[in-house]
DNA sequence: GCTTGATCTGAACAATCGTTCAGATAATCT
DNA sequence: AGATTATCTGAACGATTGTTCAGATCAAGC
């Protein structure tokens, strides 16, 4: 808190003008970001086939974590500072962001354009393997973002095909 | 401290017969883990053909990954709590086990059976989500061992093909 | 039986933590 | 101008942290 505070220019008592503890500014920052992520996903427009939409979800994924880094480091590295309860409602709210990408992946398996042995575990592969971005990326770096996108969106592609 | 003194039956003093201090105690612990990963990875023989090392890798990296959760836990989350130096000595680590993933690559590459358009990037995408396993397998779940291996390799052998 | 060496206890230390609060300060409204 | 409200300071609190150390305990070697 007072290192916060200190980013802030301010002493560490008068953060709590602003959250009751310390848990909840936790809290509060990790739903945000949960929620930010809801929304952006909801903005996206559907597309025509599961590969357009596998293909927008995997440049959207990359896009939006890669503008906050910050965000989703706490967002993953402090889960298990949150209560039980608190824990709940953000993996809630995980579960859903995971069901949106399971959804594509459904409808591709029974389009049968998509060949997945099981769409929850595939679910979870593709998420992790795009999350692995955040790690390594730096922006001005060998790569670009489209470039990056790209590559990405090759390997999700062939993965379920 | 005081925590681990507990779970051993000693009282926290006593630890620092053992360990100069907090730090070397959790330098030692991934430095341990890193150690075994890669003189494990040593004893896989070499196989045929890149299809089947790559095979080879997927397998045993996730068997030996889910064969101590607790280790990778703290393998990945307590990265920040290390020195600059001991953080610097343990990504050199990681590095090297890296470095037999993307061997593999480059031997496919070049040999026209990989597609793969980045090979730094694939094996970071590969080991990405192959450590994913370690955030929802639970032994006795809907899946076993090895079918949580076939599919990932699966998924692995696809990406690069 | 006595010594040596390793191990552990229990208390203490200084530092840091999240949090509270009385009072100072400044902005807003009447 | 005076009152009200929001905001911040600075100090303090109790708890917890990593670490130290004098002394107790105990097994091994002579």
């Amino acid at each position: 808190m007072r290192r916060i505070a200190q980013e802030v220019g301010v002493q560490a008592g008068a953060l709590y003008n602003y959250t009751p503890d310390k848990q909840s500014l936790l809290f509060d920052l990790m739903q945000g970001h949960m929620d930010e992520l809801l929304i952006a996903r909801d903005r996206e427009p559907n597309r025509q086939t599961p590969q357009d939409n596998l293909e927008a979800f995997s440049r959207f994924h990359i896009r939006f974590h890669l503008e906050r880094p910050l965000a989703v480091f706490i967002s993953y590295m402090e889960l298990r500072n949150l209560t039980p309860e608190n824990f709940a409602t953000i993996e809630d709210l995980r579960r859903r962001y995971e069901g949106e990408l399971e959804a594509i992946l459904c409808d591709g398996k029974d389009t049968g354009v998509f060949n997945v042995a099981d769409t929850k575990i595939t679910t979870l592969a593709i998420i992790a393997m795009l999350n692995g971005v955040n790690t390594w990326y730096r922006s001005g770096g060998r790569l670009s973002l489209p470039e990056v996108e790209a590559i990405y969106w090759d390997m999700v592609r062939k993965a379920v095909t």
